[in-house]
DNA sequence: GCATACTATGCGGGTAGGCAAATAGCTCTA
DNA sequence: TAGAGCTATTTGCCTACCCGCATAGTATGC
């Protein structure tokens, strides 16, 4: 953790300090549905890029994308394995917020499907 | 468990397999800085529609359709005071998701600002 | 060193979703 | 029942970002 070493930082908490403009950049690695179901994907088991291209249907090129960004973002790392790159997920909280958030939609989902702001896909 | 009321569904967990569009859809209520803002602000105390609009300075219509998204996601619940509309937090989970998220984003922060794909608005 | 995976980058097009401004609708006071 | 205050909806514009396709770059194996 980064806050635990700021000694006498002129803020009182780093963590909650970040600015929000950053977090809702945070959230929006999570906002695609595509870069969710890779995070997902990889989350449940190691993956190699060409598996992750095979699991979400979309070109590799843009699944590279995807896989940059999350990696960016903090939620998964990288890892090479021969010829291929591996990809993980080492930080527990990524489960714990995807489970969280899950649960939340779950009970909202109805609500969701309404929201015009926020059109479903098959929902036009 | 919602599974045990699921006699021979083909899903273990509903909350679980609730469909990924729709929790992309749920964290992109969160990935726009205004809502955030919002959310947070009505996170810390019961907020008035008025009092939002101040605080994130746009405009009114905009803070409106903004604040009804929250609603629909299930963030935020309305209330009517007389002729004002008060906004405010009833799901606990919700002070969670945000805290889950900022601490990793904060973690992340100086790796996120990198991330082609999600740029930053001071980092063209 | 060369060939062959595997991965990343650039380009052009289409859609989603952000904004302000104008306006309609609803709710309480007088 | 007016009338004033507060909130929601509509319109139009503009930018961000997702996509496939083509291609460049890089690491590994022979």
């Amino acid at each position: 953790m980064t806050s635990t070493t700021a000694p006498a930082a002129p803020v009182p908490d780093a963590a909650a300090c970040t600015h929000t403009d950053t977090v809702a950049r945070f959230f929006r690695a999570l906002s695609d549905p595509t870069r969710l179901r890779l995070l997902e994907f990889v989350l449940a088991a190691e993956r190699t890029s060409a598996e992750c291209v095979e699991h979400v249907g979309i070109s590799q090129p843009r699944v590279s994308v995807h896989l940059t960004c999350l990696v960016d973002c903090g939620y998964v790392t990288a890892r090479r394995d021969g010829r291929k790159l591996v990809y993980s997920v080492g930080d527990p909280r990524v489960a714990d917020l995807v489970v969280l958030a899950r649960a939340l939609a779950a009970d909202n989902a109805s609500a969701l499907d309404c929201c015009p702001l926020i059109p479903s896909a098959d929902r036009p």
